[in-house]
DNA sequence: CGAATGACAATCT
DNA sequence: TAGATTGCCATTC
């Protein structure tokens, strides 16, 4: 019994084309949980590296990148979106405005329950 | 089974 | 406006 939850962030994540991002709260609406976002962050955390998941494309509500001591800092993280073309603001948060990716509803693959 | 965990988000001071 | 607080919840141990 694979944890549901999870595999379905993971797959929408899977799904994230380049040059977009979403937010931990859009993830987590997307799969029926609109205030697991902070579930939706451990997930990331814990994302098995098989699955090869762009995780560098999940930002915050407010296009803040991930804390320090992942991606070996918002630096890397960053140049990782800029080589996409996602472009930031001034103030080093990410153009949301221009580049939040819209969920498609079938991007959501619903599991056998 | 209960307590701990965590890459959030909204609110408060 | 920046920092602290609170609510939140699936997964781990």
């Amino acid at each position: 019994m694979p944890p549901r939850f999870f595999d379905q962030v993971y797959q929408i994540v899977s799904r994230l084309p380049r040059g977009k991002v979403v937010t931990y709260g859009q993830l987590a609406l997307a799969v029926g949980n609109p205030r697991a976002a902070r579930t939706v962050g451990w997930a990331m955390h814990r994302a098995p590296p098989e699955r090869k998941l762009a995780c560098h494309r999940v930002v915050s509500a407010s296009g803040r990148l991930a804390p320090d001591h992942v991606f070996g800092g918002p630096e890397i993280q960053r140049s990782m979106l800029e080589e996409e073309g996602v472009t930031f603001l001034h103030d080093g948060r990410v153009n949301l405005d221009e580049h939040l990716w819209e969920i498609a509803p079938r991007s959501v693959r619903q599991i056998i329950p």
